[in-house]
DNA sequence: TCTTGAACCTCTAGTCACTAGAGATCGTAT
DNA sequence: ATACGATCTCTAGTGACTAGAGGTTCAAGA
């Protein structure tokens, strides 16, 4: 049995967001001393351990809280879980593509300026004033 | 002079978030007709065209202010504005690297599943419960 | 000129995943 | 017994919007 601070420090979340996972139904709600103060124990630990590492990997918390559900029939089918972490996979993917599109565009605008100028004639501000220099659509 | 709603189609930003960037200080408060509703010149196009352009390329309401502010002074040195272009890209360079690394292990998850199997033997399940199983942190 | 109805106005609250702070109580070591 | 860090609840703030309520204005057609 230890405290939410014990907690805390094991797995590397703050005390403020351990108490955001139990209000948001991710954790259950722990035991409490006579004076009030949150008590865990070792499944708790292994429980906030789970969502430390999905939302490490970006998982949303309403992706977290269906994973949890599943883990919690060990006969059903993981169809779902597998579903859910291709759909993290696109998105992951996704944002890397259009992101890459930016740095792009942010070489170039970069470049085009060594910051020994003059505001007036600054290739960045011309570029953010037209998206006509820009190689591609964002 | 124009609506807000012939300003929002013509720039592809919606008319509450044209508004939200007014609030912020990004666009001057517009003349208003007399019975109080906003219209604007081609001044507040080409301002809000800026600004839609640079959230396009993800730099921040803060960021662009900045920028902004600069633009309004054509003879002081456009260092700053360099300065502000270089942390974006090294940002979403940051977020890129990062995002790879997801990807990696995302890709390791979900081939691991096909999506036939129980929970309890789920691959997806298991390498959100044990980290050891990634090749590298995040 | 009148009427309709889309567009506009302000204000509040909600989103996501936390983070910060106030003010009070608890637990533990000396 | 006292001190003091840790914990408690509650509210509000973050960024960049989005949604909705309830009311007013504009412009076009009859
Ligand atoms: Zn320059
Ligand atoms: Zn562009
Ligand atoms: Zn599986
Ligand atoms: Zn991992």
């Amino acid at each position: 049995m230890f405290s939410i601070g014990e907690l805390s420090r094991r797995t590397n979340v703050k005390v403020p967001t351990i108490r955001y996972y139990e209000e948001s139904g991710l954790l259950d709600a722990p035991e409490r001393t006579e004076g009030n103060q949150r008590r865990y124990d070792a499944a708790g630990l292994e429980r906030l351990s789970f969502i430390k590492h999905a939302r490490d990997l970006g998982f949303s918390i309403e992706a977290i809280a269906a994973l949890i559900e599943l883990q919690g029939h060990p006969d059903r089918s993981c169809a779902e879980a597998n579903d859910i972490a291709t759909a993290q996979l696109s998105d992951v993917r996704a944002k890397i593509k259009r992101l890459r599109a930016l740095e792009k565009e942010l070489v170039r605008i970069s470049n085009g300026c060594d910051g020994g100028g003059v505001t007036e004639d600054c290739y960045v501000l011309a570029s953010l004033s037209d998206h006509g220099l820009c190689e591609r659509d964002h």
